[in-house]
DNA sequence: TACTAATTTCAGAAATTACTGAAACCACTG
DNA sequence: CAGTGGTTTCAGTAATTTCTGAAATTAGTA
């Protein structure tokens, strides 16, 4: 298949990013093309779009599935698969936060619990295990916000989004409203 | 240098988990040394510890000090670089953040602004055109985000970190308030 | 159950990335 | 300004990752 000039630019581009997103180059390119497309696409389609090879598509599909980023269905008639994205952006990025928390952030939370159990010895490792609690503190806090985000309805998440700079203003709102209430009591 | 074993632990941990944060092994190491490290230590002292070669450490702390995450200090009498990484976490998060934006999403919404100047052909650029347009907005919602995380203060930062799951509460919150203001006008 | 289309697996080749040691460079010191 | 300690650069090598093509497997069809 051909792909119009903007559409290759995008995909290419995205196979550039792969190395810094952790993904390889045909994982990457296999993302774009079916994120841009407007129908699901078999591996087939695929292959011929991009020119690699076959396996190395299977491959790739199998990954952006493990990443549930891809799903695969089945057309009435046909016996191959059909691959697609989720039409929904934010869902999209909600499951690449929490793919992201999975794979970057649980082991090192895993292992640092299970550090912290034990006792430090001498002076260094004191020092040590104070820096690895902050650390596993606050990862353990963006932990639980990326969880509690999942839990957000499109709609509530839409607008958290479009607070931004505004959350903090929020917080003092919300600080001269408890301050109020207090007076109340 | 001798390495206590959770010490020790920990930085060859960091030195795996490197790959999936787009650093590499050393550059990992490296990193979890000086962060657990009571004082900051030079380049020697860091190669005889984690047993690589001297070009190596240089190589990586040059990086690390381009992600901003390790910085250099002289101590008095010693003509040699000492390296340190920051003492407050939140801090460190909040750079991890930025650089990250710079690298894993500026390039991209480059590249899309762009591509969405042009005007779309065919329908099949029609249709990619409008995904790369959610996906833009997204990005620049995320990217407006990071900007205004940076301008918090520590303090307003670790309350947003943890409220958590109750940020949605507070705008449930904040319709209500203007629900009243409103029936005051 | 044999046949066929579609997909996956996997060993080896190709490409990329990381690491080393030697040489060049820099900056302070006597 | 020559000497020395410290750092960086870089070409070559090692290690790792990615990709391919052939073979194996799976699932549908006659």
């Amino acid at each position: 298949m051909e792909l119009s000039s903007s559409i290759q630019a995008f995909v290419l581009h995205f196979g550039e990013m792969g190395s810094r997103w952790g993904i390889n180059r045909t994982v990457g390119q296999i993302y774009a093309l079916l994120y841009l497309s407007e129908d699901p696409m078999n591996a087939e389609q695929i292959t011929e779009t991009l020119g690699v090879s076959r396996s190395n598509v299977s491959m790739g599909l199998k990954e952006l599935q493990s990443w549930r980023l891809v799903r695969s269905q089945h057309l009435p008639g046909d016996r191959r698969d059909y691959f697609s994205t989720p039409e929904d952006i934010l869902e999209i990025a909600l499951t690449l936060v929490e793919e992201r928390r999975k794979r970057e952030l649980d082991p090192t939370l895993t292992l640092l619990r299970q550090t912290l159990m034990e006792p430090a010895s001498d002076s260094a490792e004191k020092h040590a295990h104070e820096r690895m609690q902050q650390m596993c503190d606050l990862m353990e806090q963006v932990s639980v916000w990326s969880h509690d985000l999942q839990k957000l309805k499109p709609k509530e998440l839409q607008r958290l989004l479009m607070l931004g700079s505004a959350v903090p203003k929020l917080l003092q709102m919300k600080d001269k409203l408890s301050v109020v209430s207090k007076r109340k009591e």
